[in-house]
DNA sequence: CGTGTAAGGAATTCTGACACG
DNA sequence: CGTGTAAGGAATTCTGACACG
């Protein structure tokens, strides 16, 4: 739950470097963002970084607008596969507090 | 030789970043290429990019430029590694050039 | 709704040089 | 040798707005 982060989440680059890597706009890429699909950091003077896992989810936004699908659209899936996600991380704690409860643990 | 490159050697982050991820200045870096000790590439406008194990390599270059080994030596070392890869790849090759030879391959 | 564009400004990066040592 | 810094310029990025549809 630490190093396969380190790299493919770290945001680390520029909207330029972006738009080579997805062949989007820039003006798509900031379109996006607006619309709560991605969430680069900022720099301390305010530019916006990237990871490479948000290459990969703009290139999947890519084509589903393509597709006809609208960015509200998205957002709702998207939202609706996180909250998925967090259910099953609630179901793991549940059945590890269980575990630990059964066979005793102390700090 | 082609999936685990992806995200460690795409040149990608810029200097600024570079700064932040390595505690080093900009002045360091650049007087780093200078020596040939790292090769960013380079952005249409001129802007340096540098890559994951572009930072791995500046922070080793870094403790050992702390340990008072000169840029040249710096070098020198990295050169030599170099060529020691290269003979392994020869001999590699070599033998697989055996085997095909031995069991036969047409294309 | 999604995207292009011109506008003006601010942040980022570049190079070559002087300085210290 | 390795690094800091001020200098001037160019490339990069930012936001808010108008346009089209």
């Amino acid at each position: 739950m630490s190093d396969p982060f380190s790299y493919k989440n770290k945001k680390v680059i520029s909207i330029g470097v972006m738009k080579e890597l997805t062949g989007l706009s820039e003006r798509q890429i900031r379109y996006y963002e607006e619309r709560k699909l991605i969430f680069p950091e900022r720099s301390a003077g305010g530019s916006r970084k990237f990871s490479f896992s948000d290459v990969e989810l703009l290139m999947d936004i890519a084509n589903k607008i393509e597709d006809g699908v609208q960015t509200y659209e998205i957002r709702q899936e998207m939202i609706r596969k996180q909250k998925e996600q967090n259910e099953q991380v609630v179901r793991q704690k549940m059945i590890q507090g269980q575990i630990n409860a059964q066979f005793g643990i102390r700090k």
